[in-house]
DNA sequence: ATGTCGGAATTGTTCCGA
């Protein structure tokens, strides 16, 4: 079984892309972020086989799941915070979040508080309504790199959201519930990047974070994982690269 | 590093968010 994340920003620009990267990669399950819209192209990706359980409300944000392998007890809320940021489903056998977890901004932004509030609510939910021996993966963008190596320079963070200790013990909080963080096969260099912003050639200088990420439970036998960094490349890429995770379910 | 995108309203340019 194949499954894969990606933040499209936004699946009405990037159809042109992902259309021919589904038929292409052939996942069997693919958690999309940044849909930015509120009505998914579901029709597009039927024609492929996939069901569509879709959270979105308009220009900002939304996530997604395809699924070929069946779609059931679809949920999307998350107590306390509207926005579209989280689904999940029961994949035949996986049961699969799709995340996207708020940016933060800057440090001293009402938004960085409000990241590390959704965070906690996101751990309090998932203790409540599941078990770490199910097999289960929360995918998406989590706007943390986990370690100083998952950006391509610590000293330019100084000061900056996604890399400060409150950020990272939210996400080793799920951790520490019973999640493993599929650290993927590098495609470049010695690190395995899955954004780069958009300015000043940072994909080309491979100025990257790794800021998406699969965590599953210890029940989720991998066999390979890697950064699509094809994806990343040519005319109306995303920011984000997939990545993509083979399992032995 | 701040060199680009994407969406929408204040439209054929400006703004916000990332």
């Amino acid at each position: 079984m194949r499954i894969a994340t990606w933040n499209v920003n936004s699946v009405g620009a990037r159809l042109p892309r992902l259309v021919p990267w589904l038929e292409e990669t052939s996942p069997d399950v693919v958690a999309l972020q940044e849909t930015k819209t509120a009505t998914f192209p579901v029709a597009e990706v039927a024609g492929l086989g996939y069901e569509v359980a879709h959270s979105g409300d308009g220009r900002w944000n939304g996530v997604a799941i395809l699924s070929r392998v069946g779609l059931a007890d679809v949920e999307n809320e998350l107590a306390g915070h509207p926005e579209p940021r989280l689904v999940s489903a029961q994949c035949g056998p996986l049961h699969v979040h799709s995340l996207y977890v708020p940016n933060g901004r800057a440090l001293g932004d009402p938004h960085y508080d409000y990241k590390l509030a959704w965070f906690a609510s996101l751990s309090e939910q998932l203790a409540s309504r599941h078990t770490p021996d199910q097999p289960l993966v929360l995918m998406g963008d989590l706007n943390v790199a986990l370690h100083d190596e998952d950006v391509w320079d610590r000293s330019v963070f100084d000061g900056s959201t996604h890399v400060t200790e409150p950020e990272r013990a939210a996400v080793r909080r799920l951790l520490d519930w019973g999640l493993v963080d599929v650290e993927a096969r590098p495609g470049k260099g010695d690190r395995a990047f899955t954004y780069w912003d958009y300015r000043a050639g940072m994909m080309h200088k491979n100025l990257g974070m790794r800021i998406d990420y699969v965590l599953a439970t210890a029940s989720v036998p991998v066999v390979d994982a890697y950064v699509d960094r094809e994806a990343r490349k040519g005319k109306g890429a995303s920011d984000h690269a997939p990545v993509v995770v083979d399992v032995d379910l």
